[in-house]
DNA sequence: TGCAACAGTGTAAGCGCTAACAATATCCCT
DNA sequence: AGGGATATTGTTAGCGCTTACACTGTTGCA
């Protein structure tokens, strides 16, 4: 069961064991031999506490995302993974369901596991946590929270272009009355995203808006859109912040018998693979998690022969067409 | 940054220092505040891997998926980790992608962790890898495959039962050509399914089908669909391993201009939240996550009070209706 | 006033592994 | 055959933390 259990069965010495476990240095091959005979007849499994304890190295690094259960945050993820795999490294990770308190206790759990580098991919954060975070000398990368410092590295999309990208495009089918659906209106760069529509709509005296929020599922999604609708607002578009929640509001609009696009036009942003897949397939904008997953690896586990990462990187997103949007119907306010 | 640097600052021993930390035995209120701030002005975080390796303890369970991109085993690690949480533990993924390579590297990952209980919710399964996991002292959840060994529950889905009321159903709506949409024939969870099918084709002579599978996923789905139907086969309903890959039928049927379920109809199985967002909302059997998800935490940390949870425990599927499916268009093979 | 019973703390021995550094074996060349 | 260079393997000191066990003050009570 350890190490020296091996050692003594092979007779050798546990520095041994240990080399050909690293298969470091150079062991002699009838020794090899008789060290991995004992390992698997002892059906023996190096502790890898021990080991991180003991090398004061780590081959894992953490991400931290505010709801796995988006396919926005799980793309990333996936990327994430394949990429730490091909170098040689695990990757753990922790959801924080948008809860700040979560979000410091899955800090401090990865601090505590020492990971070798740290992903935190959420929308909620706490300043004092950025601190406690550079202090500890972890190399991280923030998505959309967080400014650079040493050793932290940050991407940030430009929402505020994605979301001028819709406008500009609903505006131009004629468009003027918006609905936003929302979720957690509280946090810093979801709101970016409803800030965006709102200066937009400020912007032009033509534009209206209303908003809703609920959560980032797609039931909060219609619920959003059922609530912004049950005040008597009748938008020919709604904006959603994202395409879960869309999905969620294609849902609700079809129980009403609203018609997408002719009745009423709806936008999603993100593009998950489910934006295809949904009827009528989702407007909406691209985010390129790939891309995203890349870099954080890349910032997180730097290579020999690559160049040192940039600090502070800009994402500018792609706007998507597709078949949830259409000209406003005939002007008749209700 | 360790232990006795703290100790030191606040002029006790580590022994006290760790006290404190595992609020055990009784420390003096003066003492305690004394470390605690310490604690906060060095900015200490214990290391986990050297807790564990000392105290020989682990408050983490592991958990290994066949794919969490997929809801359904996402919800199932959801409502484990809440589980945990609230019993004190954190938990820990692996996602195999159905690669039986990965399931041995994410089992050994686990092993070398030395969690205090793992679930197996995979499709993929190599017997020795059972016998392995069972001499790991583990205490193993296995979910779909494996047999029950001591220190090894099982959990499995009574599936055949479940794609029986599918096809009784579609029977009584006067369907008789069948399309059975699935991913990784091989696998035998998963191939149980179809096999279901296909017995209960070879029991009804009325009855036929043709299968198509590939991967677990929208476009899988999709792509499969796309197969079953290009060799010129016209089922009058397909069903589908699951709720994912129906998705993605359906995405291929609409763009045949395929009504559904008019002219085609289209089952599910799992019945995750998206089954009843898509459109049309898809008749599918329900799987109690939730309860699995339940089951799994009550056999990996066992609480004080309980009793001993069965060994093999078998979940019976239930049938649910939505506008997926309707009656068989009227008969003119084509 | 004296002493057992505690309440608080300190000491120190590992947990299983890595990584210098030290110690043998082997080997090649003269 | 002798000696140093190499190839292999062994020793051992931690890594940072938990946990008996040991050791001081304090109390309580006869």
């Amino acid at each position: 069961m350890s190490l020296d259990q091996v050692a003594r069965r092979a007779k050798v010495s546990t520095a041994t064991v240990s080399r050909v476990l690293n298969n470091a240095s150079v062991v002699k091959g009838s020794t090899r031999a008789r060290v991995m005979k004992a390992i698997t007849e002892l059906k023996y499994h190096p502790n890898l506490h021990a080991r991180s304890l003991a090398g004061g190295k780590n081959r894992t690094i953490g991400v931290i995302a505010s709801n796995m259960e988006n396919p926005f945050f799980f793309d990333i993820y996936k990327t994430v993974e394949a990429d730490a795999h091909a170098r040689g490294h695990e990757v753990v990770v922790a959801n924080t369901d948008y809860r700040p308190e979560q979000l410091v206790a899955s800090i401090r759990l990865m601090i505590g596991r020492r990971v070798a580098g740290l992903a935190v991919v959420v929308s909620e954060m706490d300043p004092a946590l950025t601190k406690e975070l550079a202090e500890s000398r972890i190399p991280v990368v923030f998505y959309d929270v967080g400014t650079p410092r040493p050793n932290i590295t940050n991407i940030r999309v430009n929402y505020r272009r994605g979301i001028e990208m819709v406008i500009g495009y609903l505006h131009s089918l004629g468009h003027r009355r918006l609905g936003f659906v929302g979720h957690h209106a509280g946090l810093a760069p979801i709101n970016e995203r409803m800030r965006a529509v709102l200066d937009a709509v400020a912007r032009n005296p033509a534009l209206e808006v209303k908003t809703a929020a609920d959560a980032d599922t797609l039931e909060g999604g219609r619920q959003a859109t059922r609530v912004l609708l049950a005040s008597g607002y009748s938008p020919t578009a709604i904006i959603c912040v994202n395409d879960i929640t869309a999905v969620g509001a294609l849902r609700e609009l079809r129980e009403r018998g609203i018609r997408v696009p002719q009745d009423v036009s709806v936008t999603g942003f993100d593009n998950v693979k489910l934006s295809e897949f949904c009827y009528p397939s989702l407007t909406t904008v691209h985010i390129p998690r790939e891309r995203i997953g890349h870099i954080i690896v890349d910032a997180l586990i730097p290579q020999p022969g690559a160049a040192a990462a940039e600090h502070e990187i800009v994402i500018d997103p792609e706007f998507m067409v597709r078949d949830s949007t259409g000209p406003a119907p005939a002007g008749r306010k209700r």
